[in-house]
DNA sequence: TTTCGTAAAATCGTATACGATTATATGTTT
DNA sequence: AAACATATAATCGTATACGATTTTACGAAA
């Protein structure tokens, strides 16, 4: 049956809920890249043990958000500017696919949702929320694909660099340059204009690169 | 630092063993699509306790290759054609992405592990190493992008088609044309010609997918 | 026979405990 | 003071134990 955002997710177990806020608090940027991750600490402040823990923390290694060394603990993956790179390379191209293959398919439902979110996102304040939503619009045009697989991969690494814009780059000139290229991608998705909506996409995902790469630059 | 190959692998943990044997057990077809993993019985069949069992059942699930339900247990993961169909889109666009990038960085050391590689393809009969090597050829073709992260996803999706190709695929006349198909791809790159490299490329893995949509049609 | 309900068995989930490993502190020698 | 050795503390890794949940077996009622 395989994965599939749809699937019914039973009740979570102890693992997947300090997963959950362990993943939050990372992307949100409350635990700092390079910050050691201690079993026992953790374990305290949600008050369980550490075999729950510890499965949390292999899951967020999978999902490249925990570096783990065996025997001597886990810590915030770091980033560097090379991997932002990688990253943002990557999601150009299986966000490319996704839109190709969802665009025949979008439906009212879909488009009267984005349109939702992006009027959610013009009042959002809380950078955290809004990086949330941000993701969460991208998905609604991408969920038509089916690609359950590729938005899942997807998801992760948008997980990793969200951090990074959180951090890094978001001011106000910015968030009104990204709900434009939202909405007019969004124009293009209604037009049933895939290469235009591909060529939107590649332009929204490569501005935060070109600022990062002005950032190094700098130091 | 993040993934990387190359990075300095201390000690392996118990889990990280149990999933390495697991992993291989699935992707090598011994432990069947949908069969479940019980993991009183694997943590005896390993003399281990349940506690690293559970670890390795997370990060194989993180792979693709093991479905968990909280409370009700692991099972092997099971993929429908669609998925199939879906992971080899994702790999060629992958797989074109760390050619087109490592192609100018190939330096006769990858090109002849490569040639070696084929040549220990040519005398492979267990299917179980041909696909071990199989994937390392690839691999080595796109070690010099440098792309860690991509490279580790893409060996995640080939490990997830594995099964597919060594239960319903492989006979002899696959066996020569995929040979071929690699001998031209390593030509392409070793004149630098990125366009042809991944035409072949994209022939070579089309052709899995054109089988087992035929395999599908007959059913 | 089928359906339902209940009891028993199987299996999962995690807290506790303790040995193993690594990191830190302290003192000694050069 | 710097380098090394040793002792101590901190942390990780996992086996054991036991409660919770789910599955299975079995008998009663429809």
């Amino acid at each position: 049956m395989g994965l599939g955002i749809g699937d019914i997710q039973t009740t979570k177990n102890t693992a997947n809920l300090v997963a959950d806020a362990l993943r939050s608090a990372i992307v949100q940027g409350k635990l700092l890249s390079g910050q050691s991750l201690k079993q026992d600490e953790i374990a305290a402040e949600f008050k369980v043990s550490k075999i729950p823990v510890r499965e949390a923390l292999v899951q967020l290694q999978a999902e490249g958000l925990v570096s783990m060394i065996p025997s001597r603990g886990a810590t915030v993956a770091e980033l560097t500017l090379i991997e932002v790179d990688e990253i943002y390379t990557i999601r150009v191209a299986m966000e490319s696919i996704a839109l190709r293959k969802a665009i025949p398919f979008l439906t009212p439902k879909e488009v009267i949702e984005a349109e939702r979110i992006l009027e959610n996102i013009d009042h959002e304040t809380d950078m955290t929320k809004w990086a949330e939503l941000n993701w969460a619009y991208h998905e609604t045009l991408y969920r038509p694909s089916k690609m359950y697989r590729l938005i899942q991969i997807t998801k992760n690494l948008h997980n990793n660099v969200a951090r990074y814009l959180l951090n890094n780059y978001l001011d106000k000139t910015y968030l009104e340059e990204s709900q434009r290229q939202h909405r007019q991608l969004l124009e293009n998705c209604k037009d049933g204009d895939i290469n235009a909506a591909i060529a939107t996409l590649e332009h929204h995902l490569g501005d935060p690169v070109a600022i990062f790469a002005e950032i190094l630059g700098k130091n």
